[in-house]
DNA sequence: CTCACATTTGAGTGATTGCTCAAATTCTAA
DNA sequence: TTAGAATTTGAGCAATCACTCAAATGTGAG
C-alpha cells in the first residue's frame, strides 16, 4: 500500500475510533470508512487493536505538535499554556469527530484492556510531562513564583482540560465551554508574578 | 423475582457496567455476576440496554443521595460543597468498580447511542443543577458574593469533578488525586466573603 | 398432598464479531 | 508484451453476540 494512502486510511480510522470508541467500532464500519476490504486492512495493519493503537498514537502526536507549535510562537511559556487553553474555546463549533480527548476516552472505555488503556495512560503521562515542562520553563524565566510546584500545576492543567472537554461532549454546552476555556486561560495568566 | 433480590442484582449490574462500560460488558459477564440465567435476566429486566439504564439511574440516585446527605449535615451550603470535593480525596484507595464517574463514562462511550448518552446527559444536567442550587443557597445566605454567577460556578464545579475523577482512573495517581481534591475544596471555601 | 400458577432454566436462535486465504487483479521490470 | 511478484478481493470461518422459549422447577392456596 502506498505510504500516503496508508496515512489517509489511518486518519479516517482515527476519526472513527475517536468518535465511536474502540468497542462500538466494528470492522464493517472500518471497511466502509477506509474503503478497504478486510484482507487489505489486515495486510496494512496487523489487527483491529493494532490499528486502534496506531490511530491513538497518531492522535497523541498531532496534539503534541499543536502544543509545541504554540510554544514556538510564544516567547512566554505561560502565554503558550494560556493560548492552548483558549484553543478549546471553539470546541463546540468544530467539525471534530468528538469533543472529548481520545486518550481520556480510551482510558475510561478500555479500563479492563491493559494493551489499550496502558498505552493511553502512557500517552497521557507524556502529555502531562509536556505541560509540566512548560510550567517549569515559566518558572525558570521567572514568570511564575519559584515556590510553586510545577508537577502539581501540570497535573491540575491536564485534569482541567480533561474535565472541560468531557463537559463539552454534552449537548448545548458550546457557550459554557467557551467561557470556561477563557476563565481557565486567565487563571493560568494570573500565576504571573 | 423478590424485590430485594432484584435490588441486589441491580447493584451487581451497576458495578459491572460501571467498571467495564456498556459495550465491553457481555450477557455472559452479567449472567456470572448476577448468578442468573438469560431467561431470568430478561424476565426481570427488559433488555441489556434497559438493565444498563436502570443501573445508571441507580448510580445517579445514590450519588445525589450522598450529596444531599452532606448538605443535610452541614448548615453551610459552601461547607457541603467543599466536603463533597474532599470525599474524593480517598478515591484511589476505594474498592469502587471504577474511579471515573459512570455518567461521564457513558456520555463518552455511548456518543453514538442516543438512548444511552441522552439519559446520561440528562442525569449529569440534574447533578449540575443540584450543585448550582447549593451555590445559589450559599449566595442567598450571604456566604459568597452576590455578583457571582452561580450557574457558572455549578458548571465549573461539575467539570472539575469530572476531570479529577478521570485523572484518578490513571494508575499511580492516588497521592495527586488526594492533593487535588483538597486544593479544589479550598478554592471553593475561598469564595467565602 | 394436590393442583394451578409463577418463575427459572439452558440449549439453541439468527445475527454479527474479528479475521483468513485462495483466487482475482494490479503493478513492475525486462 | 509478458512473466512474475505484490496487492486486493470478498466469500466464508469459528466464535461470540444479545436474546428466546419449551420444558423443568418452585411456590402458595385449599
Amino acid at each position: 500500500m502506498k505510504a500516503d494512502k496508508r496515512e489517509e486510511a489511518l486518519s479516517r480510522a482515527r476519526d472513527l475510533f475517536w468518535a465511536k470508541g474502540y468497542h462500538a467500532t466494528s470492522l464493517k464500519d472500518l471497511e466502509a470508512a477506509l474503503d478497504m476490504r478486510p484482507g487489505s486492512i489486515y495486510a496494512a495493519f496487523e489487527s483491529k487493536e493494532a490499528l486502534f493503537l496506531e490511530a491513538l498514537e497518531r492522535y497523541a502526536r498531532e496534539g503534541a505538535a499543536r502544543f509545541e507549535a504554540l510554544r514556538a510562537q510564544h516567547t512566554s511559556p505561560l502565554a503558550a499554556l494560556a493560548a492552548h487553553l483558549r484553543s478549546f474555546a471553539d470546541l463546540g463549533s468544530r467539525k471534530d469527530p468528538a469533543r472529548a480527548c481520545m486518550m481520556v476516552k480510551t482510558v475510561l472505555e478500555a479500563a479492563g484492556d491493559p494493551a489499550l488503556s496502558g498505552r493511553a495512560e502512557d500517552l497521557l503521562a507524556d502529555t502531562e510531562a509536556r505541560f509540566t515542562a512548560a510550567f517549569q520553563d515559566a518558572q525558570i524565566v521567572g514568570e511564575i513564583p519559584p515556590d510553586l510546584n510545577t508537577a502539581k500545576l501540570g497535573r491540575r492543567y491536564i485534569a482541567e482540560i480533561g474535565g472541560l472537554r468531557a463537559y463539552a461532549q454534552r449537548p448545548g454546552s458550546e457557550q459554557a465551554v467557551a467561557e470556561m476555556a477563557e476563565e481557565l486561560a486567565r487563571e493560568v495568566e494570573a500565576l504571573r508574578v
